[in-house]
This record gives C-alpha cells, sequence and structure tokens, in this order.
DNA sequence: TCTTATCTGTCAATATCGTTTCAGTAGACA
DNA sequence: TGTCTACTGAAACGATATTGACAGATAAGA
C-alpha cells in the first residue's frame, strides 16, 4: 500500500476531478462491481474498461499508488477485510458511506419500488399502449399535476421528437376546453395523477371520456380516481423517506415505453430524428 | 476454472489425504484466512506457507485445476461471489414476468445504473450541495438541455416550493444574457448537461462562472465539458437498451437532494409549503 | 485556420511470474 | 548396508506482466 488508508474507491471520488475520460472510463469499470473488478492481471483490467494498460498505470498513480501492483495490493486489502468481517459484510458494498446517509435510504426505497413497481405491472398493458402510442395517427395530448407536470413533460419532449401529433396542455386548467374540442375517439390523453390527486385532472379525465378519447393513467399504487376512467393504468410506488414523493419508478415505464415506441417506429422515425437530435449510441 | 463447481476448499478437503507434508502446510496456510489468503501471487503464496513454488502449482493439480493461474481464478470468483451476493439475491426475485420483455431489461439496466452511481458518488459533495441550496439568502438558477429541460423543471418544482429566490432559466439561450445579469457570487447555478452536450450550455456556464456564480452540474458517467467549470459535479450512468438515455439516475440525485433540502429547511418552509399544497406523508 | 498542449494507444525494454527439469534428501525394505 | 521410491527445493526456461518512451490523435485557444 502507498502510505494511509483511505480505500481506492475514496480516492477514486476525490481525485474524480483530476482523471482524463479514458481514465474515468477505467475507475468507472472499476467501481462497476467494485472491488472485485480490481482483482485480475493488468491486462484484464484494461481489457474490461476498453483502455490500455499504461492508462491503467497512470490512473493508479494519479490516485497516490506506486504502480498498478501497489493499486492491487490496496484493493486485496480491502476485500480481505471486508471478508475477514462477516457481519459488516452486508454494508461491506459501502463502506464509505454510513447506512444512515439520505442519499443510501433513498436509493434502497427506490429500488425496492422499481421492483415492485415491475412486480405488479402488466406486460401486456404495457405492450397495449406501446401499440397506441406507436400509431402516428392516432394524436396523443399530455397532461400531469402540480409535480408531475415534469414527467408529462418528459415523455412529451420524447414523444414529439419520435413522431407527429403530440400536444403537451398547458398547466392551466382554464384553456383546456379548447384541447378539449379536438379530441375524439382516435385521440389518446395521457394523464400522470398521483397523491395528492388533483380535482381538475379528473376533470379532465371525464371530459375526455365523455369523447370517446382513449384515456392512459400514470398514477401510485393507491390509484387515482381517474383509474376507473382510464382504459390502461400504470401503477408505480412512489414512497421514499422523504417528505415528497419519488417517481423515478414512473420514469422508468416511461422511459421503457418511449424506447419500445422508438423501435415500433424507427423506419419512420429515423428521418424525423436525425433531423433534431442525433440519436446517442455508445460512446467512443 | 478447471471443470465442475465445487470450491476450493472443498477440493482440499475432499483430497486431503493423498496430499503431502509439504501440500498439507500449503492447504494449512491457505484454508488460514480462506479465500483471501489465495490472492498473491504464487510467489507470495509459497513464501507465505513457507513452501517452495513448484509445491504449489503440484498442488494446484493434484486439486484438479490446470495450474496456479487457473486455481486462483477459482478463489477469485469464490470472493467475488461472496461479495456480491447481497446484489444478486435482489435480483433473483423477478421470475413471474418474462426476462425478454423490454421492461425487464429496461429495469436490470436502469438498476444497475443506480447502483453503479451511488457507488461513484462522493456523500461529501452531496453534503455540501445540500448546504448551499439549503440557504435561502442564495438565489438559484435552472437550466437543462434539450432532454434534461425536465429534469430542471423537475428540480425547480419542489425548489420552488420549499425556499425563495429560485428561477427556472427559459429554453431559448437568447434571454439567458438578462439573468446572467443578475448573477453574482451569491448565485448557484444548477446545470443538467448529458450527451450529447450541448454548446449553449457550455456558454451559458463559462459566462456563470466569469460572474463568480458557484456551478452546480448534473452529467453522464463521460462528464460533459462545463465539468471543469463546475464546482461541484455528479456523474449519473444514463446508458439503457434504448435509442434514449435513461435520466433516471439523475432524478435520483435529484429527488434524494430535495430529500434532504427540505428536512434542513422544515423549520423555515413549513409554513410555506402549508400555504401551498400539503404535504403528502403516509397514506390511510 | 493554425498552433499548442494534452491525451492515449503502440511498441519495445525489463522485471516478475509460472512452469519444467533435475538433483539431492530421507525413509522403507531387503 | 544398499537400493528403491517418494518428496522437495534450486535453478533454468519461457511466458506474462509491468513500465518507459514515443508518436498519432484530439481538443482548446489564438
Amino acid at each position: 500500500m502507498a502510505e494511509t488508508l483511505p480505500s481506492v474507491k475514496m480516492r477514486i471520488q476525490e481525485r474524480m476531478e483530476t482523471l482524463t475520460p479514458s481514465e474515468r472510463q477505467l475507475v468507472g469499470a472499476l467501481l462497476q462491481d467494485y472491488p472485485v473488478s480490481g482483482l485480475g492481471s493488468i491486462t484484464e483490467v484494461a481489457r474490461l474498461a476498453n483502455v490500455s494498460t499504461p492508462t491503467v498505470i497512470r490512473t493508479a498513480r494519479k490516485l497516490g499508488f506506486e504502480g498498478f501492483p501497489d493499486m492491487q495490493g490496496a484493493i486485496r486489502d480491502e476485500i480481505a477485510a471486508q471478508i475477514r468481517e462477516p457481519i459488516s459484510r452486508r454494508d461491506a458494498g459501502r463502506a464509505n458511506t454510513s447506512d444512515e446517509h439520505t442519499l443510501n435510504q433513498f436509493a434502497d426505497a427506490v429500488s425496492a419500488n422499481i421492483h415492485n413497481t415491475l412486480q405488479r405491472l402488466n406486460p401486456d398493458v404495457f405492450d397495449a399502449v406501446v401499440k397506441i402510442l406507436a400509431d402516428p395517427k392516432r394524436h396523443i395530448y399530455l397532461a400531469g399535476g402540480r409535480i408531475t407536470r415534469s414527467n408529462a413533460d418528459y415523455f412529451f419532449n420524447h414523444l414529439q421528437i419520435i413522431r407527429p401529433n403530440v400536444t403537451l396542455l398547458s398547466q392551466t386548467p382554464n384553456v383546456w376546453p379548447q384541447y378539449l374540442l379536438d379530441m375524439g375517439r382516435k385521440s389518446v390523453l395521457i394523464l400522470f395523477d398521483i397523491r395528492r390527486y388533483e380535482t381538475d385532472m379528473a376533470r379532465l379525465a371525464r371530459l375526455a371520456r365523455d369523447r370517446d378519447c382513449t384515456i392512459v393513467l400514470f398514477t401510485d399504487q393507491w390509484g387515482s380516481p381517474i383509474s376507473r376512467l382510464a382504459d390502461h393504468c400504470f401503477h408505480a410506488l412512489v414512497e421514499a423517506p422523504s417528505s415528497w414523493d419519488s417517481t423515478v419508478a414512473i420514469m422508468l415505464i416511461v422511459e421503457a415505453l418511449i424506447a419500445d415506441i422508438q423501435a415500433a417506429r424507427w423506419e419512420d422515425s429515423k428521418g424525423r430524428i436525425m433531423a433534431t437530435v442525433l440519436v446517442p449510441t455508445t460512446c467512443a
């Protein structure tokens, strides 16, 4: 080991700013599946991170080690320490951050939310919604509540690039009647409504229903009153150790929908997307 | 690994009878502090057990391995399995929905993103940012790119309720100079910039920097060019099985920040929040 | 546009590691 | 005591890992 005790991970976090792109790529690979990922030979580590072996050495030096073997020795020591105390093994993966930290509590809660949301999500509903939203002949309207407006906006942002006929409803309910005039049997209204459920949203849903509009609802696990009016309904878990609800699980569904809609419409939308923004693929 | 899965320890116990005295001395040393004792080079292992290196090789062969590296590989795998257990246990639970479905692929990728984002996130940076954003005397400005604008909006939505002096910058760069006039040493500019990085954002960051504005940046794992100008930087993993990047990990950080800022400012903001919307706590 | 500085991989050197060979040692048996 | 056998480490040998030097590539700045 070089000089003191700080873990390799802490050293990385400390000097992340000073690292070059490929060095970051390397420490990224190291942090992924940390700390076991650092056990192989320098060649294996380099190949895993898609960088050259000299980059590995340069990084080790920047982190304050003599060279690669020195750094690997430090990693081995960490693993040894981690394995030797079976009691604390569970939180060993996040040794440097106390379990009490909001961040970890939050991440645990959100991971559980995602998991449970997926558990209770019906893939058939998902596929049905993808089919509806991939149909360019259907006009899509989106609206969200006080907080979920941003989620609606996020969905809108992507849909608008992928396909035509997408409208984000203004935040002020006064102007909604104007949109309603254009809605019909071929229209789709995507609503976001989590607690506390907003009466304006319910009113909007009812009016749209009267016009035979298809309604897709994103709500929480308890279900907004709109659930009964909606044709397709996504229930996401939103509880988190916070005064505010977490919409991460909702975002996950939205992003998965975007991925599938995009895939379904690839041929049609290719030109459309090229015209606006390049699709991010892999990073060189 | 040689042929099957039995652990190195089991192999040792099985063939203990057939081992010679110095071979027993070696496996004795290996079993002591197992399995980390087997991680060093063959020279180190041999010296630790006070035997010669050929003895190590002969033992490895007797245990059914090709040679020393083969045995060491098996040991590494065991360690990896041991350390990874808490994580692997988590995603073992999803069985009822088909693995092939986009949704599951997506959820897996996003879960990994969250985990790895947390791994590389420096809690000190997090706490520092909370402290800054909880200070009502500092004026906060937010801006995002084409896609991340919604994330900025989401953050803005909450901040605005929690505290005064929060401004969401318009999407059109033309009007930014007006905001810049008001920025100073006490101002904080929160930027969202993931690939493809936008030049307008970089320009904005530079101008704000010139005005001694504190800059907080949310970016992806590779880091926007703004990283170098930012005082505090969050790197979130954004890759997903989609043509589009996933901002879920960014949202997680944002929501965790909101939770902590809210907590820090609870006394001050209580009245403020009561006046606008009731805080969702538990559901009856 | 050109220049400069920085980054990063290729290549060659050197050191270390893993393996094989072999000779020396010690105990078993006649 | 001699001989055989099994065991062990020293030394020699590739093979690999590690490192330094270099040059092409890239991006920032003038």
